[in-house]
RNA sequence: GCCGGAGUGGCGGAAUGGUAGACGCAGGGGACUUAAAAUCCCCUUCCCGCAAGGGAGUGCAGGUUCGAGUCCUGCCUCCGGCACCA
């Protein structure tokens, strides 16, 4: 018998399905169906880790069945390969970062091919490559034109002596990463997209996701944040600029003690213009401003403000309250400014603790005595204390006030959303250049689609210091105004690299296209992606961004679909010795030294077998083992059986098919049916691998038997036959060798799915469970539909059951046919 | 603090409201072998018992139900995410 020998079989037959080009796939064929299988994009840091050995393993494993169900799949890999860590190690180690990006790309994808993983290879993409950023560029010029890109000021990390704007991640503890300078906030112009435009709709819309998990759709509610409200206009005394309020709790105004402003609040400067407290609330406000965001959140347990001196008048009861600047008001929220009412909101209550401001109660509860001592009572309940309006219950105190708010002008009904516009602008180098050309007369001017792509240079000065790459590079600024023809200055910002996935899937659909970004009128048949599998921190930016982009490009007129992915699946993290791997913790197993060691296949079935796929993984090496030693009895049993087994396909033999063969048939067909479910929808995938080991270890001693005969072999023939196909999306590779051994034509890849037999899922006889009580006293083996009076009188002939029932009185039974009885004595 | 998820043998885990612990690992015993490795077979939740059998048991405390790992209420612990959201 020939050795296991992973891989030299491997190695054969990732080259047999590179040369047939078994997983390419053409045109979308008519009347077949189709099955979108999409994981997301790796980002090519330099290896694979075992993070992409499970994600993809995952998508292999379903796409892989499809194909063998008949559908056309499309099954698809490229790299996001734009990005910070590219220029990183440029600054660092002075490597260019394309040289570096396309290394990383040739290394990972021989790790993915000696992984046999099943992609169409000619329709990879690489973001980082001209031909795709240059859709990029081209989407960003129709959202200019409509409106939907703008320039607006926002607050950047600023190190003031590498003099360059640096990403969160290059901030450690208020720090530089590269200098170790202090880092503070400065504002600049930048581009955002309109996403808020589409707030509505995206929130609507996650009502019909129902093949996305639950948690994901609920991260995204919270992230839309919709809140309905009002907003209130407080006239300031010795002022004719309102200061304008957001609050949902209007109902609580006549509670309100003071107002309180974000330190950005744009009249917050002006307040104290020329007044004593100028010096104290400009202070504030620069040391406020000079602190990340991160941080500004981290200590806001403690409730810092100072008073401006001002006053505002309470609009619907007159009274003067005072107007705070505090550290606790976002100027991302609502309107930069809110009405306080310590007695029914716990923030307020502690500012107003901590500046000793005064607390009036204005809502009790409906039911029930008085509020809980020192506690702000933030419930609906009834108002009192509260002018014209006390009395009223909460919901319709809203109502009222909104109205007359309404009415006279200072305020009306409004709904707020926590979600911002996305900031695209990057002050990098290794990212899509964004096409505007800047002109003194005729301002901001799109670079028009002829001159697209507007390529990144070759070189760029990366040190990491002296503001954007781009910017440095004159012979890249300086260009001629696309409009007027005049000297003008090119635009050096480069794009988030979200923008890249959010449209990716669609370019794997039309990868070649010049004309377009994708085939506008043939690439509905594949969309939406039928299955997107990834991590789960991805449920908020990503996965709002692209369904953003989606919705963007259907409004242009690109596509018919508002949801891009019909079903997602969040995989669970990789971990080790209970810490998520990390070069950092030195937990880190490589995927090329588990295929060194045990194959690709072992390594895939490991990943798939050892946690659902949606829980965390713990990567231990002895789990490798056991699957490895499976792999080798699989291959052992099959060959010391081969040559005993009738071809493939043949009827069953003239003798009669009873007892173990009989049994085994049964068998086959349960784990063909089992095998089947938990590849589709239900994504047990790990449960799939132990019945596919069940089915081993059922066939194994017939098919080692000297006693079998004719029909016992031809039994295990047919189990060994379902068993290859059963394994394919699993351990790919072997179960290719032991198809060609079996004689089966072409690939197992494409071999039909087999078929589970109706009349092998049931049996004549069933074993039905006695309970007594509720508890389990017996088994009876009974004839398939035995009705309740033969199952009772059964029952009562077993001696174990007689024991429990003797001398009680039997108060109720309760039979579920072929399934249990449970006898109730009292 | 808020939101989300998870707690089941020594371990990873299985189980549509119907036999808790499939499958695998680890451990124990046996076969084969001069021997070892590999391989094959058997046992393996805990307690009492030679056994037959009995009792307990899915984080804790209750509840619904003939019957709860599963459903409900209230807690505890761990993991992940985050946004003081007005």
């Amino acid at each position: 018998m020939r050795e296991y020998e992973p891989q030299t079989i491997e190695h054969r037959w990732q080259e047999a399905w590179d040369r047939s080009g078994v997983f390419r796939c053409g045109e979308a064929l008519p009347g077949r169906p189709r099955f979108y299988c999409l994981e997301m994009l790796p980002y090519p840091s330099g290896r694979l880790h075992m993070g992409h050995v499970r994600n993809y393993s995952i998508g292999d494993a379903v796409a892989r069945f499809r194909r063998m169900r008949g559908e056309q799949v499309m099954h698809v890999i490229g790299w996001d390969s734009f990005g910070l860590p590219a220029e990183n190690a440029a600054i660092q180690h002075g490597e260019d970062p394309g040289v570096w990006t396309r290394k990383n790309i040739a290394v990972m994808r021989a790790q993915l091919r000696r992984l046999g993983l099943g992609y169409d290879w000619q329709r990879e993409i690489s973001t980082c490559d001209p031909e795709y950023y240059r859709w990029n560029q081209w989407f960003f010029l129709r959202m200019f034109e409509r409106g939907l890109a703008y320039r607006a000021r926002r607050p950047l990390n600023w190190c003031d002596r590498c003099q360059t704007v640096l990403a969160n991640e290059q901030v450690t503890d208020g720090r530089c990463w590269r200098c170790d300078g202090t880092v503070s906030k400065r504002e600049f112009e930048q581009w955002f997209l309109r996403i808020t435009n589409w707030a509505e709709d995206l929130l609507a819309g996650l009502d019909d996701l129902h093949a996305w998990p639950d948690k994901v759709r609920t991260m995204q509610r919270h992230w839309i944040g919709r809140s309905e409200g009002a907003r209130v206009r407080f006239p300031v005394e010795d002022s004719s600029t309102p200061i304008e309020i957001f609050t949902t709790r209007i109902d609580t105004i006549w509670g309100a003690t003071y107002l309180a402003l974000a330190a950005e609040h744009p009249l917050a400067a002006s307040l104290v213009a020329g007044r004593p407290e100028e010096r104290a609330v400009l202070a504030f406000i620069e040391e406020q401003l000079g602190r990340g965001i991160e941080d500004r959140f981290a200590d806001s347990a403690v409730k810092l403000g100072v008073p401006t001196g001002r006053y505002a008048r309470n609009p619907f009861s007159g009274e003067a309250i005072p107007i705070w600047i505090a550290n606790f008001v976002l100027m991302d929220v609502g309107t930069g400014a809110i009405m306080s009412v310590p007695a029914h909101d716990a923030r307020d209550l502690d500012f107003a603790r901590a500046h000793g401001l005064p607390v009036r109660q204005v809502v009790r509860p409906t039911v029930g005595i008085a509020t809980e001592a020192g506690v702000a009572y933030t419930e609906d309940g009834s108002l009192f204390d509260s002018g014209p309006y006390s009395g009223l219950a909460s919901a319709e105190a809203r109502s009222q006030l909104i109205e007359s708010a309404r009415r006279s002008g200072f305020g009306e009904a409004t709904v707020a959303y926590r979600l911002k516009d996305w900031g695209v602008s990057r002050q990098r180098y290794w990212g899509t250049p964004i096409p505007i050309v800047h002109c003194e007369s005729c301002g901001l001017v799109g670079v028009p689609d002829s001159d697209l792509p507007v390529c990144l240079p070759d070189k760029a000065p990366l040190s990491g210091a002296g503001g954007s790459p781009l910017s440095q590079l004159a012979e890249f600024v300086a260009v001629a105004c696309p409009r007027c023809g005049g000297a003008a200055r090119r635009e050096t910002d480069t794009m988030d690299t979200f923008v890249d996935s959010s449209w990716y899937y669609f370019r794997y659909l039309d990868p070649t296209n010049t004309a377009a970004p994708f085939d506008v009128a043939n690439q509905n048949p594949w969309l939406p992606v039928d299955l997107y599998i990834g991590g789960i921190e991805h449920a908020t930016m990503h996965l709002i961004y692209t369904r953003f982009w989606t919705r963007m490009m259907k409004e242009l007129g690109l596509c018919t679909i508002d949801e891009p992915v019909r079903r997602l699946f969040t995989q669970g993290m990789v971990i080790k010795d209970g810490a998520k791997m990390s070069k950092s913790k030195g937990n880190v197993v490589d995927p090329d030294q588990m295929i060194e060691r045990f194959g690709a296949d072992t390594t895939r079935l490991f990943a798939l077998f050892a946690a659902p796929p949606e829980r965390d993984l713990d990567w231990n090496e002895a789990g490798v083992e056991g699957c490895s030693r499976f792999v080798g009895k699989v291959w052992r049993a099959f060959h010391r059986v081969r040559e005993r087994l009738p071809a493939p396909g043949i009827p069953a033999p003239a003798v009669a098919l009873d007892g173990p063969a009989l049994e085994l048939r049964r068998k086959t067909h349960r784990t063909i049916k089992k095998v089947t479910e938990d590849l589709g929808e239900r994504m047990h995938l790990n449960t799939a691998v132990s019945s596919i080991m069940e089915l081993n270890n059922a066939l194994t001693p017939l098919a080692d038997s000297e006693a079998s005969g004719p029909a016992e072999l031809w039994a295990v023939a047919e189990a060994i036959d379902a068993l290859i196909r059963l394994l394919a999306p699993f351990a790919p590779h072997l179960a290719e060798e032991l198809w060609h051994a079996r004689g089966g034509s072409g690939f197992v890849a494409l071999a039909p799915w087999p078929d589970a037999s109706p009349d092998l899922l049931v049996s004549d006889t069933v074993a039905v469970v006695v309970q007594v009580n509720g508890k389990l006293r017996g088994q009876l083996t009974l004839a398939v539909g035995t009705g309740q009076e033969e199952a009772l009188a059964a029952a009562r002939a077993d001696p174990r059951v007689a024991a429990h029932i003797d001398g009680k009185r039997l108060v109720r039974v309760v039979h579920v046919p072929d399934r249990l009885l449970n006898l109730v004595v009292g």
